[in-house]
DNA sequence: GTCAATCTATCTATTGATAGGTAGCGATAA
DNA sequence: TTATCGCTACCTATCAATAGATAGATTGAC
């Protein structure tokens, strides 16, 4: 059984993911638990905390479970399109910081803050896994271009109601 | 000296690919312009009217400034390339379809259908520009690969407040 | 008795939206 | 010529709903 903390960021997730940050009220998670709007306040004294709790977590989690996937694999790029392709069909949702991302300065600095710094993290990751022949340079290149498209494939998807575009788009990352 | 309406248009243009749908309110608007919210109102009875025409007016300039640089340039990719680079860097915000496309169903049915046909119609553009010599179903994939990746491209740049994310991220789609 | 976890109740601000009024202008009919 | 009609482009005033946030009471386990 899961604690009301976990269950508020696990809803919250859902909600900010599926709507965006503007379109998801301390009432509406509350009326998800059964709980008053009261209580999340005294979890999250204000939306801000819980936007910077929920993009900790989801970094958290998204490496772990990324660094899982590329032992498996032994095949980093592909680990990472596997990684974001569960987080798309999973749940029919974007990522939630492609999602914070978009929204940019509509939302709290130190929230935005924290969504840059997981895309970084994300590009580091991935141009220290390509090959060392490659330059800093070019593999710093290639890192983003693979975050960029994958991103966007979600995005896209999701708005045609296709995560068939998902994978095609993705597809032509191993190439 | 441009109209009301026109102004009301570019503002909320210009506030919803800043800060996204919910984050732009009728007093927002009107108090840009130096009128009231009421008379917002009068020229869209709703906010999603506002929304619909925003995307239809956004899509039809989109194309038009597209055909002009297809022509110039001899090269339709890099024509798609550089309107995206144009929306992004003239602005410093991200595609308008890109942030109602991230805001899902957080936005009103119509106005998310009229942002999935502007994409499908600027992949479907794509598709048919590229060689005639590669399989419909390739042409497609290709296409598709390419918006998600300039749509995620500006996604990336603006939340990592730098240009050039998004230039080296395109750069890719040349090969 | 203490403390975490919840509640009730309430505040102020903002939202999208509506009803109804008004100023100014061009067309038109007496 | 002038009175007035109708229209556009605003306005004032207001509504009900919802937002984030806070103070302070209650409950129950340890």
């Amino acid at each position: 059984m899961s604690t009301t903390v976990e269950k508020l960021l696990d809803q919250a997730e859902s909600e900010i993911r599926e709507r965006g940050y503007h379109a998801v009220s301390f009432r509406d998670l509350a009326a998800s638990l059964g709980i008053k709007s009261a209580s999340v306040h005294y979890y999250f004294r204000q939306k801000e905390d819980l936007g910077i709790a929920l993009v900790k977590r989801y970094g958290e989690q998204f490496f772990n479970i990324l660094e899982e996937k590329a032992e498996e694999l032994d095949n980093p790029l592909q680990a990472v399109i596997d990684v974001y392709r569960n987080a798309l069909t999973s749940s029919d949702r974007i990522c939630l910081c492609g999602m914070l991302g978009a929204e940019g300065c509509g939302i709290p600095k130190t929230l935005s803050d924290e969504v840059a710094a997981f895309f970084q993290a994300n590009i580091d990751w991935i141009a220290e896994t390509l090959p060392k022949t490659i330059s800093a340079a070019e593999r710093k290149r290639q890192a983003e271009h693979c975050i960029a498209t994958l991103q966007g494939a979600m995005m896209l998807a999701t708005s045609l109601n296709d995560h068939k575009v998902f994978d095609r788009a993705a597809k032509s990352l191993l190439k």
